[in-house]
DNA sequence: ACCTGAACACCGTTCAAGT
DNA sequence: ACCTGAACACCGTTCAAGT
C-alpha cells in the first residue's frame, strides 16, 4: 500500500530511539520501510526537513498542556517539560538542537514563544523578552545534549573517570539549579532600578 | 617532504574558513595536502580527534592573556573573547560546540575552568561553581552558533523575512544582554539570604 | 500521483604492501 | 616510521522511466 508521511516519521522515530541519530539515514529509513531511497524525496524535500518533522514529534508532549500562570512557574515548567521530552528519545536533544538551529521545527518556535510570553509577563521590555527566551533555550538544549551524551556513553559500558563523577551526579538537580540561575537573572533584568550591573556595564 | 601534525591542522583551518564545516572532510583534506586519505590516520586516530585539535587552535586567542580580576569582569571578558574567537572562523561555533560536547578540546576545558574559578570567586559554593560555568558555556556556544548561522545564511544572499529582523540586529548587544542575565543570576545565587526563589523553589 | 532503479559524486576507516 | 593504493561499507540526492 501507499507510503504516507506519517509512516515515514513513525519509522524514523523507531530508528532514532533504537540506534541513535548516526543511524537515522535516508537510505536506512528507506530500507526499513521497504521502499527505494528516492521514494522519501516524494514526501520530503530533503533530510533536514524530515528531521524537522521528527523534532516536532519529539517536542509534542512538551506542548501538550498549557503552561501554568505566573512567569516563574511558566519558565520552570516549560524548561523541565522540554528536557523530559528530549530525554525520552535517544539523541533527542542533539536532533532538536540541530533542527532548532536550522529553523526547521515549528514546535521549537512554539516553545520559544511561550518563554517569550513568560519573560514579557515578568516585566522584560519588548524585544528583550525574545533574547531572554533565546538564552533559556540555549541553556536547556546545551545542558540536555550534554547530559544525554554522558548518559549514553555511560550506558555503553565503562566506568567513569573520577574527574567526571561530579558532572554526572543528580542531573535533575543540576538542571534546576541552572534554571533558577536564569530565573534570578530575569528578575534582576525586569526591575532595573534594583540592578547593580546597570551602573557597572552600561 | 614529511607530513606533520601542524601542516594537517593548518590545512584544516584554511579549508574550514574557506568552505565551512561540511567541506572539512578527511578526503578533501588529504587531497589538499596531496597525500592519500590513509596518511591522515597515521597522525590522528580519527576525524573527531582532528576536529578537537582544530577546536583548540580556534580557541587559542581566547586563552591568550589572563582574564581580568573581579569575577564579573572575568565572566564578561571570558565570554566575549570566546565569542570573538568562534566568530573568527566560518562555522567556528558549530565545530567547537561539537568538540566540547565530545570532550575532545583541551582549550574548551581550560575556558570552563576559568569560568568555574570566577564563579567560585563570586561566592558560589564548591561543585555549584562548575554548574554555573556549564550554564554560561552553553549560552555562549548556543548563542554564537545561532548568530553565525544567521550571518552566513545572510551573506549567502536573500533578504531576511521581516519577522527575523529583530533577531539579527546588533548581535553584540544581544549577546551582552544574555551575559548580564547570567551575571545577575550568579549574584543572586551567591548570596542566598537575599534570594526570593530559595523560598519558592526549595 | 507516486515510486523504482540506477546513477552521480561523494563519505570515514582499515590495512596489506611498499619505501 | 611513514605513506600508498585499494578496498569496504556506506552516504544524500536526482531523475528518467515505469505504473
Amino acid at each position: 500500500m501507499q507510503l504516507h508521511k506519517r509512516d515515514v516519521v513513525d519509522a524514523a522515530m523507531t530508528l532514532l530511539d533504537s540506534y541513535g541519530i548516526a543511524d537515522l539515514t535516508m537510505r536506512r529509513l528507506a530500507r526499513e520501510l521497504k521502499v527505494s531511497p528516492g521514494a522519501l524525496y516524494w514526501h520530503f524535500a530533503n533530510k533536514q526537513q524530515l528531521l524537522g518533522t521528527v523534532a516536532d514529534r519529539i517536542l509534542e508532549p512538551a506542548l501538550a498542556d498549557e503552561p501554568p500562570p505566573g512567569w516563574q512557574q511558566c519558565v520552570t515548567a516549560v524548561c523541565s517539560r522540554l528536557r523530559d521530552a528530549l530525554l525520552a528519545y535517544t539523541d533527542g536533544a542533539e536532533l532538536v538542537s540541530a533542527s532548532f538551529a536550522a529553523g526547521q521545527s515549528r514546535a521549537a518556535s512554539d516553545i520559544l514563544a511561550r518563554l517569550t510570553a513568560a519573560a514579557t509577563h515578568a516585566g522584560v521590555q519588548g524585544a528583550r523578552a525574545e533574547r531572554v527566551a533565546g538564552t533559556v533555550i540555549y541553556y536547556v538544549l546545551g545542558f540536555t545534549a550534554d547530559e544525554q551524551s554522558r548518559l549514553q556513553w555511560d550506558a555503553a559500558g565503562a566506568e567513569l573517570p573520577e574527574e567526571q563523577s561530579v558532572l554526572t551526579e543528580d542531573p535533575s538537580a543540576r538542571f534546576r539549579f541552572g534554571v533558577r540561575l536564569l530565573v534570578d537573572g530575569i528578575r534582576a533584568r525586569s526591575s532595573p532600578q534594583s540592578d547593580v550591573s546597570q551602573k557597572i556595564f552600561e
